[in-house]
DNA sequence: TATATAGATCGGGTAGAGCCGATATGACAG
DNA sequence: CTGTCATATCGGCTCTACCCGATCTATATA
């Protein structure tokens, strides 16, 4: 859990946007083929005012800070919020 | 309230710095010839690693997103950390 | 007025972020 | 093997952040 890489990733509002999304993934995500349980297929945030590879940076970035969990299954990598370090980072912040 | 700004202003170890000793103005400040409970003042921050004219940026980035307030006494600038929107971003930032 | 001090702003240099299209990689299907 | 699809990476461009020293502005004081 580092604040400095995480309060990075949080200042673009793409990426925190794509956290907003995975938070309802079946409202943001129901044209997926998948099953959501997996988590949302990284194509899913194309074409959302991006190119497809700033989309693939956005979400390394989300995901080199943790903030993100990725999973590869065949050619998809599926994308879940960590609630985990989203929790710990909160609770750091509360003694800003 | 700008999350966004916020987020971009705190993007910055140095400006989060400022936040923390602010919490605690009589350790960290105890050499300022003025009250504290008037703020602190601008060049009590500077010569920690960075120029008069660099510290004074990183003061209105902070004062720009309002974490910080600033009253001028004559020729001097004092701050102290604004609760009000700290605050307020904390709580914002519970449902990220 | 002249001088000193605090702080803000300017100009310039460097570094990194963000964007894109193009290409590389890696996995599957035929 | 070959082609296709998903994703990652590359190269190049632009924009912004950050740093500094120098200068400007405002206040105070003599």
């Amino acid at each position: 859990m580092d604040r400095d890489i995480i309060l990075k990733a949080l200042a673009h509002s793409f990426r925190r946007d794509v956290l907003t999304w995975l938070k309802e993934p079946e409202r943001h995500f129901a044209a997926q083929a998948h099953p959501l349980e997996m988590g949302v297929c990284a194509s899913q945030f194309d074409h959302r005012g991006l190119s497809q590879s700033s989309v693939s940076a956005h979400l390394a970035t989300l995901a080199s800070a943790d903030l993100v969990t990725t999973r590869r299954v065949g050619q998809w990598v599926f994308y879940k919020r960590n609630e985990e370090t989203i929790a710990a980072f909160q609770a750091a912040l509360s003694d800003l």
